[in-house]
Parts: structure tokens; sequence; C-alpha cells
DNA sequence: CTAGGGTTAG
């Protein structure tokens, strides 16, 4: 009884340091356990598992299934459970199936969580299809489903674009007696943020109050992310005031969410004392805290701290990922330095890393600094687009008055089925009738018209 | 210990 007491104490420290990405003082932990006489067992291990395989990968994590045996402790369905949850985090099916297959070899039945998750990784590499066989699976085998099965099912239909029939899944099952947990308003809410619903997000939070189920710092979070996509910087800022004076403590999440903002919005000072606040809370900053710390230092021109802060990232192990790269090369054109944004972004592209926003913000380096003819040249020369791309030069070239060639570059953008913006759209059609004759804008509306039924 | 959130361009 002593001796499992005290296990569980070690669990919840190593828990708590796994948490924290502190992982050789959850293993210092863990040999200090043992020289105390306290023996880690399964649940210390899955709780390694877990952190290996978010932080190092899932390679890392199903090492330690070795260092279980040679402690003399099995694995149980939650171990590979976890490791499959590993597998899924990185998008690899086959690791994730493998896990599946080591599990019944040994004897181990899978459980309703083996089955969610496996259903969550077919959403995660966007095959909905083979995910929805899964959950037929489950019914199929007499499995019961739980309240997870339905949120992993409702988040994968957002996830993969189908978020108003998962809404109407989720109105479904409450008529049937779901119900719904803080984690299903959390899923619902991001999928119509992706949709740019602020309006019906804050009628979900409504809701959600009247439900009287308690918002999390993950609910917050996601409404005002909301909110600031949609360019309601005053309603998502009053959102996050009322999580902080409710007294949820604000993390990293939450942080880079209102920086960005903050910095979007031109709101300075109070972007630096939230900044004040990351690095306060941050002693163990991810990449993504890094990215809005860097993208911090560039937009105050700080070219410096913010490369010497890539570096800082990348000494402690981290991973420079595509939002780094895109607020480095972002940054080289802001300050004019266009040549090493350049050689920058080719790298980027041989690393294999998805180059669409660094290119645009290239393009709209180029055209705002003035040099519109380069970057329609570039522009030209790339199969690289989308409707960010087109706008930026729709943009600069109304700002130059070649109304025309803007107005055929808008065309070209519908006719590739893109949506486009009503501003840009707006400004065209005046300047054309500004600068030639009515007859040109009234041919441009019409082009526009019949493009947008052909091609939406 | 196993589902949900953040960071880049117009």
């Amino acid at each position: 009884m002593f001796l499992r007491l005290s296990t569980k104490l070690l669990n919840i420290s190593v828990a708590s340091l796994c948490r924290t990405r502190q992982l050789e003082k959850a293993e210092a932990a863990l040999i200090d356990g043992v020289r105390l006489g306290v023996l880690p067992d399964v649940v210390t291990y899955n709780i390694l598992i877990t952190g290996y395989c978010q932080f190092v990968g899932f390679d890392a994590g199903y090492y330690v299934v070795h260092r279980m045996k040679e402690a003399g402790i099995s694995p149980n369905v939650i171990t590979y459970n976890t490791l499959m949850a590993g597998a899924t985090r990185q998008h690899s099916l086959s690791c994730c199936l493998d896990m599946l297959d080591e599990m019944l070899e040994r004897g181990i039945d899978p459980d309703v969580w083996s089955y969610n998750t496996l259903m969550h990784c077919f959403f995660k590499i966007g095959k909905p299809d083979e995910a929805y066989r899964i959950f037929s699976d489950i019914l199929l085998k007499n499995i019961s489903p739980c309240q997870a099965t339905f949120n992993i099912l409702i988040n994968g239909l957002c996830k993969n674009g189908y978020i108003r029939n998962a809404l109407m899944l989720f109105r479904n099952l409450q008529r049937q007696g779901f119900v719904p947990q803080i984690v299903t308003y959390n899923i619902l809410m991001n999928g119509l943020c992706k949709l740019g619903k602020w309006k019906e997000i804050i009628s979900l939070f409504e809701e959600l109050r009247e439900s009287g189920i308690a918002p999390n710092a993950i609910t917050y979070t996601t409404a005002m992310k909301c909110c600031f996509r949609s360019k309601h910087y005053k309603e998502g800022l009053q959102i996050f005031y009322e999580m902080k004076t409710r007294g949820y403590a604000y993390d990293l999440f939450a942080c880079c969410t209102v920086v960005a903002a903050l910095l979007k919005s031109g709101r300075r000072q109070t972007a630096d004392k939230c900044i004040a606040h990351m690095i306060k809370i941050g002693y163990e900053l991810d990449i993504a805290s890094y990215n809005t710390l860097i993208n911090w230092h560039f937009k105050q021109g700080k070219l410096e701290k913010a490369y010497s802060l890539i570096d800082v990232a990348e000494a402690r192990g981290l991973d420079c990922d595509v939002y780094t790269h895109t607020i480095l090369i972002n940054g080289l054109c802001k300050a004019g330095n266009f040549d090493v944004a350049r050689r920058h972004l080719n790298h980027m592209k041989m690393m294999g890393f998805d180059c669409l926003v660094a290119f645009n913000c290239f393009i709209n380096g180029l055209c705002r600094a003035g040099h519109l003819d380069h970057a329609l040249q570039i522009f030209n020369s790339s199969d690289m687009k989308d409707s960010v791309t087109y706008s930026s030069l729709v943009n600069s070239l109304c700002r130059h008055r070649r109304y025309r060639l803007a107005a055929e570059l808008l065309l070209s953008c519908i006719r590739a089925g893109m949506k486009i913006l009503k501003s840009d759209l707006k400004a065209v059609f005046r300047g054309l009738n500004r600068s030639g004759t009515k007859r040109d804008g009234k041919k441009f509306k019409l082009k526009v018209q019949i493009a947008k039924l052909l091609h939406y």
C-alpha cells in the first residue's frame, strides 16, 4: 500500500514534468525514485511514452517499450493506445496500424480507445471515408462507443471540411441524449472559426454558458481567435479580458493568439506586456511560442534579435517549422532584403516545406517596396499561387493605376476557382470607371459575374 | 497515461 502510494506520487511528478517538456528531469525523477525504493509501474512508463511521443517522436516513444520489458513490466492496452496516438500525431498511419498488430500479437485486446485513435488517424491524414469505416467497425464489433468516439467523429468531420455536417451530427446526437462536453463545444467552435462565423461562435458560447458547462482556456482561446480572424479585435480582446478576470491562467496558446492579434492591429504596447508574461510563464517555450517571439522582434525591426532567437530555439532542440521560415522570409522582405529572402525561399523549398505563404510574403514585399514588375515577373514564372497572391498584385496594380492588368488578373483568379475579396473587386471596378469609359467597368462586372457562375 | 486550442501573407 505504501509503495503503491509512492508510485502514484512518482507518477504525478513524472506526468507534470513530461507535460512541460522536461523529459530529462522526468528521467531523473525516475532514477531518484528507484534509489528510494519507489519502483515505476506501467503507468509511469505510459506517461513517459506520451512525453517522448509528443516532444521527440514516435520512435523515441516506442523505444520506451524495450525499457519496460527490461524492467519486467508488460505493456498494457493504454501503452499501445498511447503509441497509436503518438503515431497519429506525426501522421503515420503505418506506425499506427503496426501498433494495433503488435497489440494483437501480444494478446492484448484493443479497446474503444484503440479504435478511436485509429479513426482519428484516418481523419488526420485526410481519409474521412476510411475513418467512418472504423466507426462502423466499432458498432459492428459491439464495442460501446464512448463520448470521445463522438468527439473524434465530430472533430474529424470539421477538420476534413464537413463543418456543417459535423454541426448537424452534433444536433442529432443531442436529440438522442448525447451530453456534450466542453471538448465537444471546443471542437465545434474551432470548426466554425475556420468558416469565419464569429457570430455563430458567440452564440455557441452563450449556449455553453446556459448549459452550465464551464468553459476552459481552450474555449476562450478558440473564441478569441475566431474574432481576431474576422478582424473583430475589440470583441476578441474582450473575450481575452474576460478569461483573465475570471481567473483563467492564460497559457502559451492564448499568448500566441493574443500577441499575433495585437501586432496585427497595431497595439504594440499591449503586445509587449503579453510577451513579458509569456517569457515569465514559458520556462519551456515550444516552437510556436518562439515563432511568436521571433515575429514580434521582426515587427519591431530588430532583425539581429530575431535571428539569435532562432538559434536559441534550435539549440534547445526545437525544429524550425514552416511558420519559422515564413516569418523569417516575411521579416527579410519587410526589411527590403529580397536577395536573402529569395535564397531562403529556395532553401525552404528544398527542405520540403509548403512555401505558398512565404512566396506570398515575397510577392507582397516586392509590391510594397515598389518592385511591381519584378513581382509580376516572378508571379508569371511560378505556378505557386492562391487568392492572396492575386490580391497583393491586384492591390499594387491599382495603386499604380494599371487597372486593365488588375482586371485581367482578378478574372484569372476567379477562373481558377478562387475566392476574391470584395474590396479588390471594388477597387478595380472603380479604377476602370475613372480611368477608362463606363463601358469598361460594365464589361468587367459582367465578365466577373459569368466567371463566378462558371468557376466558384 | 489515450479526444479539443496557438504562431506566417492580402
